[in-house]
RNA sequence: GCCGAGGUGGCGAAACUGGCAGACGCACUAGCUUUAGGAGCUAGCACCGAAAGGUAUGCGGGUUCAAAUCCCGCCCUCGGCACCA
């Protein structure tokens, strides 16, 4: 008997796949059974592919390919996102240049890809760094721009001192740089915006119409982070005792925005943030001005991680000046601490210590007073809780929800939201990236003219110009002077204006790698031969109308306030500029689990990393698939045990062996039973892989091969459909024992072409099973009843059954309940 | 602190709508076979107990004929957010 050579028998079908198109879909009819099965494209930037990304892909060419059989043109598109800080870092640590590193990469990436059995449209594939890609990437930031998306703007940003480039707030996680881990650092930047915070109510709204992962959604939910309150304004005015003149008092006014206006009456002091307005205001005089400022150049000098790891607040009284609290016109104090942030809301607060925790700890430390307004709480306890009011004159009783329009209005405030996301910061001063294509014009400056009347000077590169090729520098190193390298290059940043003619200079920063993934969805189906379809153009219109959105889009929970928030951004500005016919381009998405190695998360520092490329060498793909599929759940992720892989290697044998042994029985000859088996597992099998519940799919098919031994023979018809139920995990043994099994004289198609096994609903149950039989509650027998029998009947059986009888000797049953079909309960 | 997901044998995990807990697999044990290699086959395998039987799904209560599943109160682990007013 022949043994399973797998390194030959894959070997022969990944060329014969590749050569006979089996996993292109027909572009060329616009058919309505489409399936655009999408995972998150990798970054090359790691030595080759990671066993998690491995996993993923797995998972998702499953679906792909169970799709395909279910009748499904299935388009399962692969490419690289190879351009960015990530893939230059790496470059950086290689010592090689980034664009020669991407050429290694790219090989290596596609093999391993290809190695494991995933059934990609490979024609279509796509690498960000492509000058025919990022030609688009160029267009969507110019786009972005004409319709006042895109701005410059100088504030304090996020600054990695590693990577020496500025990073967006999605990037600077818990004050970290996401690429390098680098603690974040803050200066005051200019730089390129994308006004997300445009779509932020949007973007919060549809979430309730698109089927994600609920962590995704919530954490979705969270980043953007909308709050209802109102704004309210303080006057401020010096101390009595200071006053000077008239005209100095009264005219600066704070606002502050409160999700809690209900409480104002309580509102004992306000906090400005170090950044305020009001500290480097002449209008007033601050009579403890240096000690103020002493406080401010070190609370900025702080990085933000730091000012949130010290628990313990700081602040200082601005001495000579007060606020009036609008509600009641008393003076409160005003002190300037750090524990308020200058990018949230107005930069001030109201300080309400009685029903705000921060407030409560701060009036402590500083001993000032605590007004209870709302009741509900003990008395001079912290309660954030709501109630009727207290204190707070003609709103006495009225409850606390109810009073925060009233008061706010009594105030002379607004109601208002709040958004606690920020506009995207996309400009970077690296090399590896599309320069960003605008270009800037002294003279037009002067003159006030321009693109954007806001920004005068400033023009996007025409689309007849597109793409603005980043030039080969072979000193790409990051320098940290604010300014891309490509600030050196002056064939490349001078110009001329495309407005005046006259001399100009390029932008020289790079866009956001984020911003190269935000759109390659669409991409994938530019790709067609040799990027000949453009945006505009009416027959790439119709094929993104027949193929978009993505049916299906799987990838990792890390990227959801990253990726999956600016790409469904960037899709609602395309459908409102008119070239897309939805706002939502993955209305269904689904988190892969993660994989761990013995308990801790892989890395090369602890040593566990796994190299896919030894598994698949020694196991072979379809057994390292179906192992990683077979481990865990799939949304869940799970630990990675180089033994586990050898119960999938002796199941896959048994397949082999029982597939090339060519007795197969008449289907007379069969039981009756294992019929109703087959059925069971192609309903369980096709169930569960739609819900990705793969690991339960492999058992179940695992079951029937126990149980298609245990026959002496088995019908072909019904080892076939156990091929085809394995064939998405599986894909070459089940292929190459497709053509062996198959009687058609001559070539066979495909199985991943192959249609997927049916269930007949009536041939699911057994005409006679076992029934459990429970005195109180315990199962104390079980015997075999058919499906015909009256309930009467099998009660009586029951209960004459020996190990029954002795319970019931001289006691009352009080009743019998009958579950049909699963168990019979005696209470006595 | 807030939000989310979890906690079931030696291990990875199953369990429909509340209905026989531990499917399937790994490891292990015994036997057979052996071309002695991570091979194959058969049987066993939650815990206590000689057995009858009893006890078991993080802990403590509750609802129910019946709870891993529902309710209340705790504990722990992982992931995300974190002074967001």
């Amino acid at each position: 008997m022949k043994k399973y050579d797998f390194s030959k028998i894959e070997k022969k079908w990944t060329e014969t796949w590749r050569k006979e198109r089996t996993y292109e879909p027909d572009f060329s009819v616009s058919r309505g059974k489409k399936f655009y099965n999408l995972m998150m494209f990798p970054y090359p930037s790691a030595e080759g592919l990671h066993v998690g990304n491995m996993y993923a892909f797995t998972g998702t060419d499953i679906y792909g390919r169970f799709k395909r059989m279910g009748g499904y043109d299935v388009f399962e598109p692969i490419g690289l996102d190879g351009f960015g800080i990530h893939s230059e870092n790496y470059a950086l640590k290689v010592g090689v240049h980034p664009a020669e590193q991407a050429k290694t990469s790219e090989e290596r990436f596609y093999k391993q890809l290809e190695i494991v059995g995933n059934g990609f449209a490979w024609e279509e594939r796509l690498e960000t760094y492509d000058p025919e890609y990022y030609k688009f990437t160029q267009w969507l930031f110019t786009e972005m721009w004409r319709r006042g998306l895109a701005y410059r703007k100088k504030q304090p940003v996020n600054w990695c001192p590693s990577c020496k480039t500025v990073l967006s707030d999605e990037q600077a996680e818990n004050g970290k740089c996401e690429r390098c881990g680098s603690v974040v650092e803050k200066k005051d930047l200019e730089q390129w915006f994308f006004r997300i915070t445009k779509y932020a109510d949007k973007l919060l709204k549809n979430i309730e119409t698109i089927d994600w992962s609920e962590k995704v959604k919530i954490a979705q939910r969270n980043w953007i982070g909308k709050s209802e309150g109102a704004l309210l304004k303080f006057q401020i005015t010096n101390d009595k005792s200071q006053i000077n003149s008239e005209s100095q008092s009264s005219k600066f006014e704070i606002e502050v925005f409160t999700t809690r206006p209900d409480t104002l009456f309580g509102a004992t002091y306000l906090v400005v943030s170090p950044e305020h307005d009001l500290i480097s205001s002449s209008q007033f005089s601050i009579s403890n001005k240096e000690e103020v400022e002493k406080y401010v150049n070190e609370a900025k000098k702080k990085s933000d991680s730091d000012r949130t790891e010290n628990k313990e607040k700081t602040g200082i009284e601005l001495k000579g000046i007060k606020a009036i609290n609008p509600a009641n016109n008393e003076e409160v104090p005003i002190f300037v601490a750090d524990y308020v942030l200058s990018g949230y809301g107005t930069g001030a607060i109201m300080a309400v210590p009685a029903h705000d925790a921060r407030d409560f700890e701060f009036a402590k430390k500083f001993g000032l007073k605590i007004i209870s307004v709302v009741s509900g709480g003990e008395e001079g306890i912290l309660y954030e809780g709501s109630g009727p009011l207290i204190n707070s004159a003609q709103f006495n009783g009225m409850n606390s929800e109810e009073a925060k329009e009233k008061i706010t209005k009594h105030a002379g405030g607004t109601l208002h939201t709040q958004f606690r996301l920020r506009d995207w910061l996309i400009s970077r001063q690296r090399y590896w990236g599309p320069p960003i294509p605008m270009i800037y014009c002294e003279t037009c400056m002067k003159l006030g003219k321009g693109e954007q009347p806001d920004m005068p000077g400033w023009y996007a590169v025409p689309e007849k110009d597109l793409p603005v090729t980043l030039p080969f520098v072979k000193d790409f190193r990051p320098e940290g002077t604010g300014q891309s390298p490509l600030a050196n290059i002056e064939e490349f940043y001078k110009t001329k204006c495309p407005s005046c003619g006259g001399d100009a200079r390029r932008e020289t920063d790079v866009s956001d790698t984020f911003l190269d993934s935000a759109w390659y969805y669409i991409g994938y189906l530019m790709r067609f031969g040799n990027w000949k379809l453009e945006i505009g153009n009416s027959s790439f219109a119709e094929r993104m109308k027949a193929w978009l959105p993505v049916d299906m889009y799987i990838g990792g929970a890390e990227h959801s306030v990253l990726h999956l928030l600016y790409v469904r951004f960037i899709a609602m500005a395309l459908h409102d500029a008119g070239y897309l016919d939805f706002e939502e381009p993955f209305p269904k998405f689904r988190a892969h689990g993660l994989l761990i190695k013995d308990g801790s998360k892989m890395s090369k520092s602890k040593g566990n990393v796994i190299n896919p490329d030894d598994y698949v060498k020694n196991f072979g793909a379809d057994a390292f698939r179906t192992y990683l599929m077979f481990l865990a759940p799939f949304e869940y992720g799970g630990d990675f045990r180089d033994q586990g892989i050898l119960g999938i290697t002796r199941f896959l044998d048994r397949v082999w062996k029982m597939g090339i042994s060519s007795e197969f029985a008449e289907e007379r000859e069969e039981e009756k039973d294992l019929e109703i088996l087959v059925h069971q597992t192609v309903k369980k099998v096709t169930h569960d892989i739609e819900a990705l519940q793969y690991n339960t799919a492999i058992s179940a098919m695992m079951i029937l091969l126990n149980e298609f031994e245990k026959q002496k023979k088995v019908s072909r018809e019904h080892f076939k459909t156990l091929l085809l139920l394995l064939a998405p995990f599986a894909p070459f043994m089940t292929e190459e024992l497709w053509q062996h099994v198959s009687l058609s004289n001559g070539k066979q198609s495909s199985i991943h072409r192959a249609q997927w096994p049916e269930y007949d609903p009536k041939k699911l149950e057994k005409d006679s099973f076992l029934i459990a039989v429970q005195i109180n509650g315990k199962v104390r027998a079980e015997f075999e009843i058919s499906k015909s029998m009256d309930p009467k009947e099998i009660e009586a059986m029951a209960c004459a059954l020996p190990q029954i009888g002795k319970f019931l000797d001289g006691k009352d049953i009080k009743k019998i309940i009958h579950v049909p079909g699963r168990l019979l309960n005696i209470v006595l």
